[in-house]
DNA sequence: CTACAGGT
């Protein structure tokens, strides 16, 4: 089957994927010449009751929560549409951003109602890709024909709101998931228009082998990537020094800085350096590259003189700092080291806490036989949810699944579970007294309130938070 | 989040 790109964008109750929630859902698929095939999604999704939004967030988009229980599928109904209609064989999900923020929230969602969280963007010749760093290596290695956007403070930026408006690809409203999905598909037009071959290049490039692949040359990459500065363009050459230990990845070494004051560091003291982030901290040069982030990296040949001038590369400079990392030894070791030291890695849970379930996706892949067991779980209606027994190895699963009852067949449980229910809101949101989850809530709506910035119109909506907010409050 | 930009 031929593939297709689903574009699409989330409107969200905050910025975590593990805390906050979808609201709303816009896409629209697209052939790979990116002309629409049929009607564009766009659904509203309900917050449940045991979630309180980010005051910020609603008054970046406007959708009350108010509004999702009013106008909205569940989370449940909306992922069934999700994997039965818009997860079509060969799709491509495509957004801005979209790896780093709205395909972690479509994962936790799938999570939550046991669907898996990851057959979407690889089987049936699934894959994915992402609009923002296709962009930045555009504006970084073939600008022309394209409008580039710099920030009030001059720097230069790529934002979707600011190229929409310097590039003039729509007059919708910014923040709404249907119209910035139309912006999502209007850059991409241009980008692939103005610069056809390097679009279908990094769109090749989307495969984690592909990059791999590339990355584990002998030869260094041009890199662009959200980790390096702004000042060239967030672009710079690069080398592996070495394959990250513990995922599948690559310590990359920015060829811009002289190598020779790390070379020989400890990992402790590689780890001091890499994870300080005062203001006075020193550029680290070595950055993780993730194969299955959809990185943009090119082979040098990409660079002409004049490009690698207007990018501030020094040749000569890189060839010897260059030399002196190849001759380097037990350097990625010692990165690697470095990098344990930073992140320990995480001991295996004894007992599932119920409270934290939500985002433990990352915890661990569920086994064969759980699968099957979560598609018993999804299969359940109003009718048989109650009598529904499930026991699952995993038990995560098994914390989960009150949630999910709760949540979804609110009328169908029993008097225990109902009450367990209410204990399991109470904590979340009551437990710490001051610091509360629903003490910060109602504490940051009246500092955003009281700012001077807040107009009328979003006065009126923090006041619709509030009265939400008293409105799902369990009893303490 | 993971490192100073982008997403809500």
């Amino acid at each position: 089957m031929a593939s297709t790109f689903y574009f699409y964008d989330l409107e969200t109750s905050g910025i975590s994927p593990r805390r906050d929630r979808i609201m709303q859902f816009g896409g629209q698929r697209t052939d790979l010449s990116l002309k629409p095939i049929g009607k564009p999604d766009n659904f509203i999704i309900k917050l449940d009751d045991d979630v309180l939004p980010q005051p910020d967030a609603i008054l970046t988009h406007d959708i009350t929560p108010q509004k999702t229980r009013a106008d909205g599928l569940s989370e449940r109904e909306f992922l069934h549409f999700f994997t039965d209609k818009i997860v079509q064989p060969g799709t491509i999900f495509v957004g801005f951003n979209n790896i780093r923020f709205d395909d972690e929230f479509i994962r936790f969602s799938l999570w939550r109602n046991f669907f898996d969280a990851y057959e979407w963007q690889w089987k049936l010749n699934c894959s994915r890709w992402d609009l923002l760093d296709v962009a930045r290596m555009t504006r970084a290695l073939r600008p022309d024909g394209i409008q580039w956007p710099f920030a009030p403070d001059g720097k230069p930026t790529v934002r979707l709101e600011m190229m929409a408006t310097i590039n003039k690809l729509s007059h919708s409203s910014v923040h709404d998931a249907a119209s910035d999905v139309r912006v999502s598909i209007a850059l991409a037009r241009l980008i692939r228009l103005k610069q056809p071959k390097l679009f279908e290049y990094l769109l090749n490039l989307r495969n984690k082998t592909k990059v791999e692949v590339l990355v584990n040359g002998s030869e260094p990459v041009v890199y662009t990537s959200g980790h390096y500065p702004n000042e060239y363009e967030k672009t710079t050459m690069a080398m592996m020094v070495g394959p990250r230990a513990d995922q599948p990845g690559a310590l990359m070494y920015d060829l811009r800085i002289d190598p020779k004051p790390f070379l020989k560091l400890e990992p402790a003291q590689l780890a001091k350096l890499w994870s300080d982030h005062s203001k006075e901290a020193k550029y680290f040069p070595v950055k993780i590259l993730s194969y299955n982030r959809c990185p943009a990296i090119a082979p040098l040949n990409v660079l002409d003189k004049k490009d690698a001038k207007r990018l501030g590369l020094d040749l000569k400079k890189v060839d010897k700092h260059l030399a002196k990392l190849k001759a380097a030894d037990g350097f990625a070791d010692r990165l690697n080291k470095a990098l344990e030291i930073i992140h320990p890695p995480k001991q295996p849970k004894l007992v599932v806490n119920e409270d934290e379930v939500d985002g433990l996706l990352y915890d661990g892949f569920v086994s064969q036989p759980d699968k099957t067991r979560m598609s018993v779980v999804r299969a359940a209606d109003a009718e048989t949810i109650s009598d529904l027994t499930v026991d699952f190895d995993d038990e995560r699963l098994t914390a989960l699944l009150p949630l999910y009852k709760a949540r979804n067949f609110p009328k169908n449980l029993t008097s225990v579970e109902a009450a367990n229910w209410e204990k399991f809101k109470a904590r979340k949101l009551l437990a710490g007294g001051e610091g509360s989850a629903a003490a910060k809530y109602f504490q940051r709506i009246s500092e955003l309130a009281s700012k001077p910035m807040t107009s009328r119109q979003q006065k009126h909506v923090l006041k619709e938070l509030e009265i939400y907010g008293e409105s799902i409050l369990p009893a303490a």
